[in-house]
DNA sequence: TGAAGTCTGTACGTCGTCGTACATAGAGGT
DNA sequence: ACCTCTATGTACGACGACGTACAGACTTCA
């Protein structure tokens, strides 16, 4: 079978029993997702399910002004696609590669075939989807509460749990488009990040100097969204990240 | 079989297929949901799930702070309970009654028994699980964007579309905590809205006069989560409420 | 080496919402 | 009729975020 070692990178994929992983991995293939592709548009006709491995994504509504707002995030403990199987087909969001890297594709049928022999991956997706629930609710209750510099501390929390090491790559630019805020805003949140010495950053390079500090000046949002996340998906566990 | 008419009041449920309905049905019983009743509590391991006719669910969390947010309202159109059938058993939110009426509940275990034979209410209550989503999803759009009187409009909205007539219960104080914003906005908002004849109160009632202006002085979120369950309920339609 | 483009820093007035405080008015009970 | 409670109205300073404008610094490429 091709890219074995790789597709268990995917945690969710890599917590399928060996049956239904035999059934599934043969048709999948590894896709790179650069910086800012775009895997499906508001509205689009699902065709593909992604799998991210070292990637994230980002699904975001974008408003008829062109602001936009981030409604989750969604890396190698999930997959990108989930209206697929929960039957609409097509959701009201935009799903845009935050950052680049690799994750495996399926063709949605095949997904859908598999999810209605109705035995493991449905409940796995299932439980997956809940965990995707609460990071939307807690989006929507940070959205309404919190300063930037809290939820810049959380979204970059989020986004460090996805990756492998400490350093994120990407622009201030961007952040505020994902916050929905003006990038001023992420400029001076994130100034004040780095005199406090919790991070470090240079032209679109973040370098996480004091996780744990970073967690104390989040907001409670990310700490809901993790522990339920951790009891959602307990094979997605981040138990090296303290 | 009892309740048989009160029943198909919750168009979720008059959706079903005969025979999903006549396993289900001689389990439900109604309860009277009056306002401000707790159907659960964050992290309750979810004993009932709830069909509401003519009463109306907020899912709302609640902050550390006592502060709190709506991340969803659920009427006739569908259930509370989606944790239940999802796997995780409990939510990170409250759902309280913010519209006193009639609701129908099972036990959770016999909803999951029919779920699991996976049929068509497994089909249902995912695609109304979708629904639910989208509605989040937007709730964290307008609190990241859009003005306190744009989202009274939706909220009013909101709630028309899951009551008869035009005249809602709810006092402004209520209305501020599940939007969470102070209750002078709310009645500040409120007093433009009346100048402007689009609604009437008094005391706790509110009379919508004016739907159309209504709709066009909220904001796109309405639109959208609208359009969108329409189309991914279509048993649902409030095809009468232009 | 110079030019163009990208990323970040800073400033200033405006606006919406907040926190707080207090006033008014209708409803219900005795 | 009186009191009490609840619901709503209004005001004012504070603060955070916005829109806008522009400057500085680094990178890339010719």
């Amino acid at each position: 079978m091709p890219h074995l070692k790789g597709l268990q990178e995917n945690h969710l994929l890599a917590a399928l029993p060996v049956d239904v992983q035999e059934r599934l991995f043969p048709h999948m293939e590894s896709v790179e997702l650069p910086l800012g592709k775009v895997l499906y548009e508001s509205g689009d006709t699902l065709r593909y399910v992604y799998f991210p491995t070292n990637a994230i994504v980002s699904l975001l509504y974008v408003m008829e002004s062109g602001a936009s707002a981030e409604i989750s995030v969604v890396g190698n403990e999930g997959l990108i696609g989930v209206a697929l199987f929960m039957g609409g087909e097509s959701t009201t969001s935009r799903a845009i590669v935050q950052s680049a890297g690799l994750a495996y594709r399926l063709l949605g049928q095949r997904l859908k075939d598999e999810f209605n022999r109705h035995g493991a991956l449905l409940h796995t997706l299932l439980r997956y989807t809940q965990a995707l629930i609460t990071q939307m609710a807690q989006t929507a209750v940070c959205n309404r509460h919190h300063s930037i510099d809290q939820q810049l501390c959380r979204w970059l929390l989020l986004s460090l749990d996805r990756l492998e090491g400490n350093e994120l790559v990407m622009t201030q630019e961007l952040i505020a488009n994902m916050l929905g805020v003006r990038r001023e805003g992420v400029t001076d949140a994130a100034g004040r990040l780095q005199r406090l010495g919790v991070i470090e950053y240079h032209r679109g390079r973040i370098q996480v100097l004091d996780r744990a500090k970073l967690e104390s000046l989040s907001c409670e949002c990310y700490a809901v969204v993790r522990k339920e996340s951790d009891r959602l998906l307990p094979w997605a566990k981040y138990t090296d990240k303290v």
